[in-house]
DNA sequence: TCAAGTATTGCAATCGATTGCGCAAATGAG
DNA sequence: CTCATTTGCGCAATCGATTGCAATACTTGA
């Protein structure tokens, strides 16, 4: 591969002025500067980054974590992180912590060694895996900032969304709906008050005689169960709080399998406002985040600390505020009278006629 | 940031032997080895990976090029490439090269500049943009495999779907159900041989009588229209072929909000077996092309010619076989008469009841 | 014509690791 | 006890670029 030096060679001028002519250093004369300049593209020569990061010691490179991309979730949060990294003159680098986030100690391990100039950290739903290996990065010059709720005392600017309100939101509109009997469908809350079931059980508290029922379903497996269950109960549900549009998205296949009909029999709501449920049937209702908020707040928050380094205020926190999305999968309840529970028979899917 | 020769001088040894006490080298006597090893990481030590890329000339990455992340259709393919490389010991560069794919050569440059070992070109619908770009990385010792079709004679290894084997089945699969009047709906074909029209073609022309429509389309707006316009025709078609699955999502939403009812009025076939596909009201039949080979032999293949880059033999093209997947969003057509247009009134949705 | 000032360019150190080669010490054989 | 081996370790070169400083060439004014 060719290098600075034949280059040089070519030009007849030593690699410094090389090395300037291609950086546009006004130091050099043009006449110089534009053959040089010449050579180096028609002989398709390509800086070596690895030996000048070494050299500037920056990369010019920002670390992204996730869990996983493959949950509809991130694909739009990488996608917007990445317009804001490289808008502003950062590559991306991109490391998957899995969902089960043993190896979130791993991937940040792996961008220290790359030396990257800073962190993004998208916590999974268990939270903060490997504070301790973020303490030490930060404490070695890495600025990092998370994305998501982390419990305990945080040890890096972060942000995160307001899920008690967005829970709140929603509770809010089935009280106002009439719901008086609701169900909970998802994993454990996690996110300490900021959980959306916390802000979910305040809004349902301002309307007496709400009773609620949690149902935890991760995999696809438990909540065909959990609706089973729900659907078995002597006075079922007249809504549900699915904690994530695609847990909502699972949800109202079984129930479709189930042939209860949403919203008239059961209301659904989501959290995530993914794309996914606008092709649902009906489209479903659920709540925002704005993502492009995230996103570029915490690329905003890490270049700060990057320009800034001697700056060292305690760690942020910038949060989101939610939004509702009343879309399809929200009614009122059609009646106070238990569901029907025998299978409809014929085709098994939905029809408008 | 601590660096080897503060680890070296801590244990009282010269730089050499502390690299190699770190590499697990045999010539290093095991008590010194335990010392500096220990040392290190109570130091927190981690090796320099832009110094030491920069020496061993190899960074052990590989570059993986994607038109978007948010196209539904990327996130299992960069998770199971990420997979397979990871596994080989390999780290993962991911660049958008966004879907006009203007960026498509400054990825590779991108990729050039920071040394990749290899690289992984996903092409987007408009084929191979930055031809001149891949050739002469490829020329400069950087091998390359491409995923997905190109026209004319490709520079590289590549991996690719049969497509057109997939249209056919599609075809197959219309014509022994019944259908006479089928649409395509997507953009227009660019695979050349392989492309799934062609395919599709060469199955309906199978049986006699078959007449086919093409709507090209490729947002949202582009399908409404399309699906009104057949919808307005005399004899509006009885199935619809949608290119992609997540052109079919949108296709049944449209119908669904016509008061088409599937697949009793419209069979929809998509394209890529999705996720989303089984979320979708009803489940939508679609082409899988097993995404697990795809990268799978795509990380062999370059695989293989890092280990051996004397093997100098023409490209390779590696065709994936389709599968159908029979859902239910296809049936027989219920008649031949033609659709009622009227509008259906009170929910808009789809309902079991 | 000479000094002062400015515009260009090159020398050489530097970033942080790896590794071929040589030297010294330890071991073993005769 | 001596010489040949083996074992363990360090010297110094190297990867490819950037950049402070010094050096040279070229202007300009007096």
């Amino acid at each position: 591969m060719i290098k600075l030096a034949d280059i040089a060679e070519q030009a007849g001028v030593s690699e410094s002025t090389a090395s300037r002519a291609l950086a546009n250093s006004p130091r050099i004369s043009a006449v110089k500067r534009e053959l040089i300049q010449r050579i180096a593209l028609e002989a398709g020569y390509t800086v070596n980054q690895v030996a000048r990061n070494l050299r500037v010691q920056s990369t010019k490179t920002l670390g992204l974590v996730i869990p996983e991309i493959t949950n509809p979730f991130f694909p739009r949060l990488v996608q917007l992180i990445a317009d804001s990294a490289i808008g502003a003159g950062y590559r991306l680098q991109l490391h998957l912590s899995g969902v089960s986030q043993e190896s979130e100690g791993d991937c940040l391990a792996a961008l220290r060694e790359q030396r990257v100039d800073g962190v993004i950290l998208v916590t999974s739903e268990n939270g903060l895996v490997a504070r301790e290996a973020l303490s030490q990065m930060v404490a070695f010059g890495v600025p990092a900032v998370l994305l998501g709720w982390v419990s305990g005392e945080p040890p890096v600017d972060m942000v995160f969304g307001n899920d008690a309100t967005g829970g709140y939101l929603v509770a809010k509109h089935f009280t106002d709906l009439g719901h008086r009997r609701v169900a909970i469908l998802g994993a454990v809350p996690h996110r300490g008050p900021f959980d959306r079931l916390v802000g979910f059980r305040k809004g349902l508290m301002e309307t007496p005689g709400v009773t609620e029922i949690v149902v935890p379903a991760r995999t696809n497996e438990e909540v065909r169960l959990g609706i089973d269950h729900l659907l078995g109960l002597d006075k079922p549900p007249t809504a549900i709080f699915a904690y994530q549009d695609s847990l909502a998205a699972m949800a109202c296949r079984c129930l479709r399998q189930s042939c209860v009909s949403i919203p008239e029999e059961i209301s659904v709501v989501g959290f995530d406002n993914l794309e996914l449920g606008t092709y649902l049937c009906p489209q479903l209702t659920t709540v925002d985040l704005s993502m492009e908020q995230m996103a570029s707040c915490a690329v905003e928050t890490l270049l700060g600390r990057l320009k800034t380094p001697s700056f060292r205020g305690g760690p942020n926190q910038i949060v989101i505020p939610p939004q509702l999305f009343v879309r399809e999968s929200t009614s009122r309840p059609r009646s106070t009278q238990s569901i029907k529970k025998t299978p409809c028979e014929g085709a098994s899917h939905c029809a408008c006629d």
